[in-house]
DNA sequence: CATATGTCCTGAGAGC
DNA sequence: TGCTCTCAGGACATAT
């Protein structure tokens, strides 16, 4: 599930690729399902063929690689990897990009579940196309006035409304329990009808957790899907209160145990001590 | 308009 | 042991 410090650290460990030159795009024609992919990647292939890399970005949870004159808009979903090294295997490998002018020879899009997209537009299409009408700020540069403005305007319960890419990009399924932990809010609480006083502890703890994330290069599950730049799994996920802990004490009150509860069809995890109502 | 639900996908793990 | 079934959730489409 890579959120947004999973696919920052997919960005940084980029970085090496910039200034290269991209020789060829290979389509390994998966087996599986064929990759989402605007334009077809006949095109795509040949738009991208002789362009330079001038750098690499991130945009809520989608990855950017920025050449002079377009913008490859790569998008993980579930399952999907964007790195310089090794691909966990070859049959789930959607794009390769072969390079020359760095130390990497390629750049490869692997994705097991393939629920993955790929897009090609032009760098100026950026905004109009990935941020307008969908894109809230993103989660590490929001205010904590935008912030709680934006969420307050919606009657969802918070954790519900953290996950809308709309208010607020970056934050996903593991995050969003882990932020509403530290700050002690009820994960069923309606986004209406938080105070200001928690929404700025929110804020605060939504900040630390993810910088805190990035620093360990993400969070990688039991499926051991996703790895950091140099093929290591992140270590976040040792640190992780109520994620995928549920009937474990809680670390921080030492009682709970963790509840795991469904809203809108995902799960929550929550200590019913640290967070009541 | 705002909010809720359905859908896509593969493989790990549970249960018999 | 080997089979079948459930579940994981990001983002978009469709329904209410």
């Amino acid at each position: 599930m890579p959120e947004l410090p999973e696919v920052e650290t997919m960005c940084r460990g980029l970085r090496p690729v910039i200034g290269a030159l991209i020789n060829r795009v290979v389509d390994p024609k998966c087996t599986y399902r064929p990759v989402v992919c605007e334009p077809s990647m006949r095109s795509l292939a040949a738009r991208l063929r002789g362009q330079a890399i001038t750098g690499v970005s991130r945009i809520g949870k989608r990855v950017i690689i920025e050449t002079q004159r377009w913008s490859l808009v790569l998008q993980p979903k579930m399952t999907g990897l964007v790195s310089i090294e090794e691909p966990p295997s070859r049959e789930h490998v959607r794009l390769i990009l072969e390079l020359s002018g760095c130390e990497p020879e390629s750049v490869t899009f692997w994705d097991r579940r393939g629920l993955g997209t790929i897009l090609l537009i032009e760098r100026d299409q950026v905004v109009s196309r990935l941020v307008t009408g969908k894109l809230g700020p993103d989660a590490l540069v929001i205010s904590c006035q935008e912030f709680t403005s934006r969420l307050s305007s919606t009657r969802r319960p918070i954790k519900v409304a953290l996950l809308d890419q709309k208010i607020v990009a970056g934050i996903g399924n593991l995050y969003a329990s882990e932020m509403l932990h530290a700050a002690g809010i009820d994960p069923c609480a309606s986004s209406a009808a938080i105070d200001s006083r928690a929404y700025a502890r929110l804020h605060a703890e939504m900040l630390i957790i993810l910088n805190l994330a990035i620093q360990y290069e993400g969070s990688t599950l039991s499926d051991g899907t996703y790895r950091n730049a140099l093929n290591q799994a992140g270590s976040y996920q040792n640190e992780h209160k109520v994620y995928d802990r549920a009937g474990q004490p809680c670390p921080t009150c030492g009682t709970g145990p963790i509840q795991r509860i469904v809203q809108a069809q995902r799960s929550t995890f929550f200590c019913a001590t640290c967070q009541r109502p």
